[in-house]
DNA sequence: CGTGTAAGGAATTCTGACACG
DNA sequence: CGTGTAAGGAATTCTGACACG
C-alpha cells in the first residue's frame, strides 16, 4: 500500500519509452483528466508506475476507438466502486468490533 | 520479485531530491562501484528505487565516517551471503524432491 | 579520499500555436 | 476530437578539470 507504485518520480521521456506513446498524447490525456502527474518546482511532470499502467490501458481503449471522454467516465466509475467497497469494508469492521466488545 | 523496485527509471535530479545527496556524490559512489544505474541511449543515468535505498544506506555509513571501499566490501559480502542462501535453498529443495519421489 | 564548483555542450521539457479533419 | 510539428526558452545532465586536503 505504501509501495513504490504510486511514487511520482518518472519523467515524460521515460514514460514515452515505457508506454510507446508520444509526449503529445501523454500531455493530452492529462488535459482530459485521465492521469494527473506531479509537477516539480520548475514545472516538469513526474509520473508513477500507476500512471504508466493507466496509460497502457488508455492506449488499448484508444486503439479500439474509444474516446477519451468515455474512457474517463469508465475510470471514474471503477474508482467509485472501489471507494464504495472500501467504505463498506470499514463499516463491516466497525460493526464487528462493536458486537465483539458487547459480548 | 518482478516488482517496480528494480526498474531503472529515475533520473539523477529526482534521486537528488529523494536522497538529499548531491549529484557529485551520487556519481562518485557509482565510480566506486557502490551502485550501477542504467544508461539511456544518450548517456543519461536512470536509477531504481533499490538504488535509492542503497544510497540512503551509503549516506548513513558515510556520516559514520566509513570509507566507500569498506562500504563496498560490506555490501559485496552481504550479497555473497544472500547468494549462498539461495543456492542452499535450491539444493534442499532438490534433495526433498529426490527423496519424495523414491519413497 | 571525498566532494565542491565553474565550463561548455548536448538533450529534455514546457507552452501556445498552426494544421488537419 | 485527437494528434503531429516547428519554435524558442528554460532547466537538466554529462564529462573532464581545478581545488582542497
Amino acid at each position: 500500500m505504501i509501495s513504490y507504485k504510486d511514487k511520482k518520480v518518472i519523467s515524460i521521456g521515460t514514460v514515452t519509452e515505457l508506454t510507446g506513446l508520444s509526449e503529445r498524447k501523454i500531455r493530452y490525456y492529462e488535459k482530459r483528466g485521465l492521469i494527473s502527474p506531479m509537477r516539480t518546482e520548475r514545472g516538469t511532470r513526474k509520473y508513477s508506475f500507476s500512471d504508466i499502467e493507466t496509460l497502457m490501458k488508455i492506449a488499448d481503449k484508444r486503439e479500439e476507438g474509444v474516446q477519451t471522454k468515455e474512457i474517463k467516465e469508465d475510470m471514474d466509475n471503477e474508482n467509485k466502486k472501489k471507494m464504495v467497497n472500501i467504505r463498506d469494508d470499514l463499516l463491516r469492521q466497525q460493526l464487528n468490533a462493536h458486537f465483539n466488545v458487547r459480548r
